[in-house]
DNA sequence: CGGGAACAAAAAGTCAGACTTATTTGTCAC
DNA sequence: GTGACAAATAAGTCTGACTTTTTGTTCCCG
């Protein structure tokens, strides 16, 4: 599942980036190379390595007689998407996944949009079969086959968009139908209304019908607000 | 202006880094440690921790007995701040301002959105004082001291939305505006209607109208697209 | 008593070289 | 051909010495 974590190096990584983005460091402490080494039981070369990633996250700044410093959470790369399973994982998971519901409610209807215009053949066929596997999954406790297709679903759509960021969010999207489907609410069937408008979602992207898939995909993400009680119910 | 740079490791970064992301080197491409090292003339440990941080960007895996492989531009960090500046200076900065472009089309309305519910007082004087600050100076070749307000402008949205995710993107915007100002399509003066759109989505903000701003949004959002040649004129 | 210059200390930055380990490739026997 | 074994290769790791920058202190002079 984690893409790091070979190596020494990676090892350091992906205990001290959950840690920081944890909080378990407040922002402006200090760390010491030679203390992080002896902590971990390695080289300083091998710490080295592992701050400078962290630095590139903009997690910490490392400055010369100073030490290296953690910096505040406004200024991390939120999108990197190791830092997004390091905030997953932790404390403020919740948190973190209300925050990319919302950027998803924003995205994905535009995403939608775009596919209806620019899918291929292919993906129009791709999008229709893994709907067509929501609704086979949909009844009975199936929901790790529910949420295997309701995955691809969303790729396929972000991809189709022709986009390259939006087809980078593909991962994240991933993690937040995973993290609902395992972590939070999760009822016994998914919401049948949910599956129609994917349905319709397929069939609209098939119809070239922009309006009516970036509106159809827009309902789906208004859904995933409410659960998650970010919007009102009404309206 | 570059966050990175200081020091020899940070000026490998910066020579290999927009290499990579300009397609120098095709993906697959195997690099060595040791010839990059001599090449850039320094030692292996700086080379190492170079090579770290362009693999926690995606652009590179390194494997034992194989060395230092390319990675497709499919799988790259694309959201990462020094990723974007890599490309925007590069070959490929016409897409890569048009995908931006187009994620911001699909963000910045929905911040607009949350903006007018969560703005603070000053967070609203903020707004109205930039857009003021727009009308003052589009006219009369006052280019540099627009795009400053715009900049401003549109990162008080994107903070008063509330969501880190959003926030995050104010660089990106401020980008995104700098290179159209500077670079692509540049107007004698800014369009007149574009200018008093700013100042009603302010507005509508301190209004607390979500849905005007939101719609406000939106349709600058359209223009940026329409200049790009992304949209169609009409509709 | 205050301010500035010289100095000392601390921590990251850099380097060189030796050694380890994993992975691939090639070879040989079966 | 297939399997196991051996050799080659490049990254991974460790160590220790040295350099450079920054900071804080001290001390002298105004």
């Amino acid at each position: 599942m984690s893409t790091t974590g070979r190596g020494l190096h990676g090892h350091v990584l992906e205990t001290l980036g959950p840690a920081i983005t944890a909080g378990e460091y407040p922002p402006g402490s200090v760390l010491r190379t030679d203390e992080l080494a002896q902590q971990f039981d390695c080289s300083r070369s091998v710490m080295r390595e592992a701050v400078r990633v962290l630095e590139s996250m903009h997690l910490v700044e490392s400055r010369r007689r100073v030490g290296v410093t953690v910096r505040p959470k406004s200024e991390w790369n939120v999108y990197d998407p190791q830092v997004i399973r390091w905030r997953l994982a932790g404390a403020d998971r919740p948190h973190q996944l209300r925050s990319l519901t919302v950027l998803r409610s924003a995205v994905e209807p535009v995403a939608a949009g775009l596919a209806a215009q620019h899918a291929t053949a292919q993906q129009c066929a791709e999008l229709t079969e893994c709907a067509l596997g929501m609704v086979a999954h949909s009844r009975g406790h199936q929901l790790e086959g529910y949420l295997f297709h309701d995955v691809a679903f969303h790729r396929v759509i972000l991809n189709a968009s022709g986009n390259e960021m939006f087809a980078r969010l593909g991962d994240v999207v991933a993690e937040v139908l995973a993290g609902r489907t395992h972590h939070e609410v999760m009822f016994e069937d998914p919401d049948p209304a949910a599956v129609t408008l994917h349905v319709q979602v397929a069939e609209a992207v098939r119809a070239r019908d922009a309006a009516r898939a970036e509106h159809l995909v827009r309902e789906i993400t208004v859904g995933a607000l409410q659960e998650l009680d970010i919007l009102a119910p009404g309206k």
